[in-house]
RNA sequence: GCCUUGGUGGUGGAAUUGGUAGACACGCAGGACUUAAAAUCCUGUCUUCAGCAACGGAGGUGCGGGUUCGAUUCCCGCCUGAGGCACCA
């Protein structure tokens, strides 16, 4: 009887399933557990083997935790709106419904392969409108609450409209900024308009104004994912700021909670402190500068720029008031407000010019880049204390939405500040003196203060204090609590997502009454991008203009007629659905609440939540708020969602890069739709190539290994001129590269019929070039053999969009899900990321034979028996239960499969075949590979299923030992061991080793100067 | 650039609290069984020096320093891979 897995892995799977094993209650005497995993979009490759890295981990502490007698939920479920459906949708036609049903159809079936223990009649759809109507109520939720400063805790804005009424804005502790104060008879003669605008400024879920990418040829906004280099991913196309109106939910105002409740949480500490650092607290001083701008006219009459003041003062963020006197520049950001109106005529041009320059940079090169930009405004703001001038820049570095958008810049204490005086020539003032050399920056806070008037001789530290004290009083500056953190932006311009339930009409935005919800999304033959960057819904005027429907019996002094009125076009993003499904899986069904109390106080918190690094200011952070929002409002017990959390690691995988030559994006709109021509320089030889024309796609590429120089041309008017150009990198989809350790070689004919659109590329190659179907040499002749055209590849974490993933199916077919998932666990600790790499499976899956012959031989059959065990197979049973119980609790299930392997080894030498240490090794197993050990238990005889066993109970008496062999080190050089009784003292043990042979040898006759005994661990003789 | 994290044999990794570096596997080499293959089993396998061998010497956890009787583990500096950086999910 051999080990046919696969038969007994179809078996069982189908034998849980029938008789619902994993099904879960929401009543029980049991103490509950929730382990959940995050789950996954469905993309169109389907499952790839990082996915389950994750899901067997989960997997195995569910079944481990039920064998301990817990009642425990692990639900799944599809994280089922996002882009990639949409863009498909766009190319090939399908609607994003039907295209994520087949994806998850194929998920699943990829996940049944697996054996997984899930409870699938909890099965979560976030684009299922039963589950997103649900999202929308807690979108209206949010829309409809404030965080009421005194509490700290989300309220209904009814309670601030009361407040306005009675009392006008005065009771309004930390009223923004952004609303002038107001008495309540003011609040009270408002127009409705008027009074919805104030009340915009406090709810939690708002619309504002927001920067996104604007493709202006694909006529729509793209992902930062979609944005490479500066231009779009699809036909390098330039891509630029757009102000666009936007949905955000007030996350800022929950910073502290969400900072504070940290502590709460038993999360890694490098996730505790990469929020910490997303949330990014910093306390300093918010202080207005008087400006001066240049009066035009005196410019032109004599030459010198005089000064008059301006209205606003530039009110600047700085965590460093203590360094005033050391400002030599100011830098506001390019979109400043304030710009306009202080630029002078003379500086008008390089203004315009630069802030043209920093409309085409996403906020990543703004950040990252090295080089140093900016431009003068030819505005001085005035130092308070000495009356100073200093010069108004500005520069890409400061972003609007940081502090106020605005600094003030020291360059004797600020790296960045520094290099950009060193670079725009500002003379820097010295204000720490020795502590500045001149050549590097120094922040320290310790030095004592020099050319800082009253302050001179004040240690920095101290001198933060009295400044802000000082700027308190003469009312131009006041303490400040700053965070790094931004409100998050909660629209997007796109079709596949949550439709936002509210009707636009005179510029206020008004819910839909929570009854007629969901605002279901509406099917569309054609999903393109609507007018002006709004969304494709817009296209779909019925839709967006049938309004009146869902208000109907709403008493019209709570809405007016809405009859012109127009739905929101826009959609929620990916995030909306994912910030609350794992308080839908304790309830799926429930249609009246999104999940009864009664629920959710059973499950209460997600006990152990796992999944990758990559969501730990995303996702993490979404959750966290909307679990706070819910909890304020009464509708959940407990104000964190994931007590624990484990992260797996990324499995990665190897991209392949292929160089394209494009048209530097700086000129690519002047030339793109120009004839093309290619000059390879070989040998001082020069060869061209015509070079097909195409809008948007220049279709060059360069193999890796060519070296000669490449150069691009254009027809412009029938003159061939060279131009400029860049070499950019995309990834070709490794199914079509055949990978070696040695080289990447692009399978071009694959590689190309897999796109049509690329079907008249130019590849060129170091021995020649791949033009119309064919490989030429250099001199244009065909040829009949194929030339190698190389790629770069690179590891990635492993992902559908970096086109580099591997299936998990073939391997379940050939080797079986419990060598599959134990391989995938033996791979390394959970926590690491690590490099996909199949050999190795074959250990696994030898073990898990191995296994089985303690059971079954080949020819013999049957081999297992009752006999009673000896103390060494008592000890190697004992042994193993200990180390898989400590090594499952801290999930290092790479350790745990040693453990099986070392135990299993252990018994085939000794040939132990006995049932009584072969059975609890069994429910050891069980959460690892539960189908081989379903089948072994049964052939035992049991006829329950092995998930319903109890976990063996370790007992220390089998595994006690008298002696230890004691490492024994000359100066902490291992020389020889000693075996010595366990209970042995310092002194026994000194004299031991004293009269060991080979210490002695080492001594020379001397005396030892130490001796360091550790009891149970080892000997150290100092000499 | 900023935040987080990793770097140990040919490969994946082990060493749980500062205490025998390389468990367990893969691969490789040699052998047993077999007509042969598969499967299985046995032996060896960090580098290097010396050696017929038993055994032994030296070095060794990315690099350079430090603390310690003792460092893969703690501290300082550097190099380098990965993840995230707000519209991929």
């Amino acid at each position: 009887m051999e080990y046919n897995f696969s038969e007994l892995e179809q078996k069982w799977q189908g034998q849980w399933k029938e008789s619902k094993a994993y099904k879960v209650s929401n009543a029980s005497d049991k103490p509950k557990y929730y382990v959940l995993d995050m789950f996954p979009y469905p993309s169109g490759a389907g499952l790839h083997v990082g996915h389950p890295l994750g899901y067997i981990a989960s997997d195995i502490f569910s079944r481990y935790k039920r064998l301990k007698g817990f009642n425990v939920l692990h639900p799944m479920g599809y994280d089922a709106f996002g882009l990639p459906a949409e863009q498909y949708a766009i190319e090939h036609g399908v609607h994003p419904a039907v295209s994520t049903e087949q994806n998850i159809a194929n998920f699943r079936k990829q996940l049944d392969k697996i054996g997984f223990c899930y409870d699938w009649e909890r099965e979560v759809l976030t684009c299922n409108p039963k589950y997103y109507k649900w999202t929308q109520w807690i979108f209206l939720q949010l829309f409809n609450s404030y965080l009421n400063p005194l509490t700290q805790k989300a309220t209904p804005i009814t309670e601030l409209v009361k407040a306005f009424q009675t009392e006008g804005s005065t009771q309004i502790d930390g009223l923004r900024a952004t609303v002038k104060p107001f008495s309540a008879e003011e609040w009270k003669a408002f127009t409705e308009k008027e009074q919805q605008d104030v009340l915009m400024e406090f709810r939690l879920a708002f619309c504002g104004y927001g920067e996104v990418n604007w493709c202006e040829a694909l006529g729509t906004v793209l992902a930062n994912d979609e944005v490479v280099n500066g231009v779009s991913e699809r036909g390098g196309h330039p891509v630029e700021k757009k102000r666009l109106r936007q949905w955000y939910l007030r996350i800022t105002d929950y910073a502290d909670r969400l900072l504070n409740d940290l502590q709460k949480l038993e999360w890694s500490d490098a996730m505790k402190e990469m929020q910490t650092n997303w949330i990014g607290k910093s306390t300093g001083a918010e202080i207005d500068f008087a400006i001066k701008v240049s009066s035009e006219l005196s410019v032109v009459s004599n030459g010198h720029s005089q000064l008059t003041s301006h209205n606003s003062p530039l009110k600047v963020y700085t965590t460093r008031p203590d360094t005033i006197f050391g400002v030599d520049f100011m830098v506001v950001s390019p979109e400043h407000e304030l710009v306009a109106g202080i630029t002078s005529a003379a500086q008008q041009k390089e203004v315009e010019k630069y802030i043209t320059y920093v409309k085409s940079r996403s906020e990543r090169e703004r950040q990252a880049e090295k080089k140093i930009t900016g431009a003068f405004t030819g505005a001085y703001a005035i130092n308070p204390f000495d009356g100073r001038e200093i010069p108004i820049w500005l520069s890409e570095y400061v972003l609007a939405g940081y502090g106020t958008g605005a600094i003030m810049a020291v360059p004797c204490g600020d790296e960045r500040d520094f290099k950009f005086a060193n670079h725009f020539n500002i003379p820097i003032t010295n204000i720490i003196g020795d502590a500045f050399n001149g050549t590097e920056p120094n922040a320290t806070k310790d030095a004592k203060l020099t050319n800082s008037g009253f302050l001179n001789g004040v240690v920095l530290r101290d001198a933060i204090q009295i400044v802000v004290d000082k700027l308190e009083e003469m009312g131009i500056g006041k303490r400040k609590i700053n965070y790094r953190m931004r409100d998050a932006a909660f629209s997007r311009q796109r079709y596949w997502g949550e439709p936002f339930p509210i009707v636009w009409k005179n510029g206020i935005a008004y819910p839909l009454p929570e009854k007629n919800l969901p605002l279901v999304l509406p099917e569309m033959d054609e999903i393109k991008p609507g007018k002006n960057g709004d969304g494709p819904l817009s296209n779909n005027k019925d839709w967006i203009t049938d309004v009146d429907k869902y208000f109907e019996g709403v008493p019209s002094s709570i809405y007016p007629p809405l009859g012109d009125g127009g739905l929101e076009s826009s959609t929620m993003p990916g995030y909306a659905g994912s910030s609350w499904y794992f308080l839908r899986y304790m309830d799926n069904n429930n249609d009246t609440e999104f999940a009864s109390r009664q629920a959710t106080d059973y499950w209460n918190q997600v006990d152990l939540y796992i999944g990758g690094t990559e969501h730990a200011v995303g996702h993490l952070l979404y959750s966290r708020l909307w679990t706070k929002v819910l909890y304020d409002l009464g509708h959940l017990g407990f104000d964190e969602p994931f007590k624990k959390l484990l992260n797996q690691g990324m499995i990665t995988g190897v991209s392949e890069f292929i160089k394209e030559l494009r048209i530097d994006k700086d000129i690519i709109e002047q030339y793109n739709n120009c004839e093309k021509q290619v000059c390879l320089v070989i040998d001082k030889k020069e060869i061209n190539l015509n070079v097909p024309y195409g809008e948007g796609h220049n279709h060059i590429y360069i193999s890796l290994d060519v070296n000669f120089p490449i150069q691009l041309k254009v027809l412009s008017n029938k003159d061939l001129i060279e131009v400029k150009s860049d070499v950019s990198e995309h990834r070709a989809d490794i199914r079509f590269v055949n990978q070696s350790p040695e080289k990447s070689v692009l399978n071009v004919e694959d590689w190309l019929s897999a796109q049509p659109v690329y079907s008249d590329s130019l590849l060129i190659c170091k021995d020649g070039y791949w033009q119309n179907g064919k490989y030429h040499d250099f001199d244009g002749n065909i040829l009949s053999q194929k030339l190698e055209f190389k790629t770069n590849p690179t590891i990635e974490k492993m992902s559908k969009s970096k086109l580099n993933v591997h299936n998990p199916d073939d391997l379940v077919t050939k080797f079986g899900a419990d060598t599959f998932r134990m391989y995938e666990m033996f791979l390394g600790p959970i926590e690491q990321s690590k490099p996909w790499d199949t050999k190795g499976i074959e250990g696994v899956h030898r073990f898990l034979k191995k296994l089985w012959r303690l059971f079954f031989d080949d020819i013999k059959g049957k081999v297992w028996n009752e006999a009673e065990p000896n103390a060494d197979e008592l000890k190697i049973l004992h042994r193993t239960i200990k180390k898989i119980e400590d090594d499952t609790e801290r999930f290092s299930f790479n350790t745990a499969v040693s453990a099986f392997m070392v135990c299993v080894n252990d018994l085939a030498d000794i040939k132990c075949h006995k049932r009584a240490i072969l059975e609890p090794i069994l429910v050891l197993l069980t959460p690892y590979a539960p189908h081989i050990a379903e089948e072994l238990w049964h052939s035992l005889g049991n006829d329950t299923f092995i998930i319903d066993a109890s976990f063996p109970l370790f007992e220390s008496k089998y595994v006690v030992e008298s002696s230890k062999e004691y490492p024994v080190s000359i100066n902490g050089k291992v020389r020889t061991n000693l075996n010595l009784p366990l209970d042995m003292e310092q002194a026994d043990v000194e004299a031991a080793v004293a009269s060991n042979e080979t210490v002695q040898k080492w001594l020379e006759g001397k005396a030892p100067k130490k001796i360091i005994f550790v009891k149970g661990r080892m000997i150290n003789v100092v000499i």
